[in-house]
DNA sequence: ATTAGCACTTGAAAAGTTGCAGTGCTAAAA
DNA sequence: TTTTAGCACTGCAACTTTTCAAGTGCTAAT
């Protein structure tokens, strides 16, 4: 632990760099430590040995390192009060009842991007939690069906086949009703499961072709797992605004990564606690040179990770007061169940 | 129409940029047009004359001008042949029948943006001439319940619906059967007028809440025909790889227009052909220092646009090649619907 | 423990230097 | 009439040099 000015000094340097970009001379920070730029350049010379802050040249001022900014985020920092504005703009969205909470959940991180200048990021995961509630048979003609599994969430995946000829559609239909009187109510990733071993069996005996018309289901099945986990980006460019991303080669980096679906879905938080996270440039896998401040959300059944990411040099308090708005706001949803017209 | 060694020479200009990104000196064209680098600097005089090029200043290489680049592509260019992998890549992707056509167009112009590093766009819209094939009610419990359209090429949109706990689902269900009945293979754009004056007078002597339970299927159907324009771009950084987008400048300038959803689907064209149509810089309104290579697709009752994003500077003969045998095999499906496993 | 003062360092911006790739024009050759 | 060789000229790009401001560390005095 530092002493009582060095930690003012951190604070004022980490927090002037946020706002300004640039590196931090001793004299500017006479006035606010009350003493003079010797004083503050025998104090710095001290953070820069304990690995707080830097310099990018002998004689340039210093800059936050990611220890700095770590040990800023965890000791300083203070969550801001969110503005009324803000406050009102993000209660207009959650009261628009005719959203899902996903796409509420989506719209406020858009806006948390507009007003940022970070880019954020949304990943859904609906499968987890999710009990089958009804898998349905629409036949189409011309030998297509389209197969939907449909979750007590309310969650709906669809996937079209075509069938076999020798099969006969009347059959995948029974099928379906028997799937959805044994396995009502099974949670969705063990389904599967539970297909093959009770339900094959009984098909087996009852019906023509069964193991084409078991693939069916564990196709629909295997779909809906793998198609629910869902993406949001809002903002990909707007954290290029930032004034780190003035040359070419630092924006590409930034926006091949952002198009690397694999590599944004790695960003999905693992703890299971919903505490706000925030991993400060090497910290990250996703990106050295920026900062990515995460929460999860539980929800009816849906969770899934809300990430911002920005510059090292981001306004962590007030991204973490805006977070953890939204992540209050979601918890009274789970909690008081507020579910009405 | 120009004179015969000016085509040539013009040629010899558009393609040589296309390949190198630099200006087309006279000397570098004295063997490809068997004379000397001061006729072909007369040449150039005319062709400057004329528009079709120009200098970035006094003494720099001739570069092509939009005019010179319309001349090459409507009078000079031929569609390149594909090499025999490009066809075995696309005739792979198109030969699995798991793969919804959308998907397979989709991942076609993901293999066109990985081949070529242009950005490619598909605009799919599938809600013209689908009909309907099926409304369903699934109830949740707590007085949920998801209500889904399903059309007869197979393509399902759900929305989730709190009811009114004065409203008994089963009436619900009841009015989705009616409309079942009635409504079968009506285009789904015309669904809900009918709703409104065939359906409606039904219900509201058979049902209580009859205005609210319109309510869920109108809704529905809206819902529907706004979700079902789908946009999936590929290579959206791809296209930086090229080298007019060295500088801060032009990739933020093109990463904010690839961000704007509203932006992206202008891109749809409008006309009713299926040819190929070519955009350059001024001509579309995207972005003025793109070319788009567009055109549009119809089958099976879904139809859509596939564009393609690239600089001015663009491998026209390719990308038109490309596109032309994309639009030839969805032509046979069209026409030969040769479907079966 | 703090501060004033000073010599020193560095990068960023401005100004200057050079060479090259390419031009237009003229006059001669074909 | 068309083509070509030759030459003076131009502008950029890349490189070097100059200048300047901002900031440092250290020393000695407070």
């Amino acid at each position: 632990m530092l002493e009582e000015r060095q930690n003012k000094l951190l604070r004022e340097i980490v927090e002037s760099y946020i706002k300004t970009a640039r590196p931090v001379g001793s004299k500017a920070l006479c006035e606010k430590l009350n003493c003079s730029s010797a004083t503050i350049r025998n104090e710095m010379a001290i953070l820069e040995g304990l690995g707080y802050i830097e310099k990018n040249h002998i004689s340039s001022g210093r800059v936050p390192s990611e220890k700095g900014y770590k040990y800023y985020v965890d000791n300083l920092m203070k969550p801001k009060e969110l503005s009324g504005e803000d406050i009102l703009n993000l209660q207009t969205i959650f009261s628009n009842k005719d959203l899902q909470l996903s796409d509420a959940i989506n719209k406020c991180m858009d806006m948390i991007s507009d007003l940022t200048n970070y880019t954020s990021i949304v990943l859904g995961k609906s499968s987890k939690e999710n009990l089958l509630q009804q898998v349905s048979i629409i036949p189409l003609g011309n030998n297509k069906v389209v197969a939907l599994v449909c979750t007590d969430k309310g969650i709906v995946e669809s996937k079209q086949f075509s069938v076999d000829v020798t099969i006969d559609i009347a059959e995948v239909v029974k099928t379906s009703e028997i799937i959805n009187k044994m396995l009502f109510g099974t949670p969705i990733d063990e389904v599967n499961e539970r297909l093959e071993f009770e339900i094959k069996p009984i098909i087996s005996k009852q019906i023509d072709q069964y193991e084409k018309v078991y693939g069916i289901f564990y196709d629909a099945f295997n779909d809906f797992i793998k198609n629910s986990s869902n993406v949001h980006i809002s903002g990909k460019s707007k954290i290029f605004n930032q004034p780190e991303y003035q040359d070419a080669k630092n924006i590409k980096k930034l926006v091949n990564k952002f198009d690397d679906e694999s590599l944004i879905k790695k960003i999905d938080e693992s703890s299971d606690s919903n505490d706000i996270k925030i991993y400060i440039g090497d910290e990250n896998e996703f990106d050295d040179d920026v900062t990515i401040i995460k929460s999860k959300y539980h929800v009816k059944g849906e969770e899934g990770t809300i990430a911002i990411v920005g510059p090292k040099r981001m306004e962590y308090d007030r991204v973490v007061g805006l977070l953890d708005y939204i992540n209050k706001y979601i918890e009274d949803l789970e909690s008081g169940d507020s579910e009405s017209e």
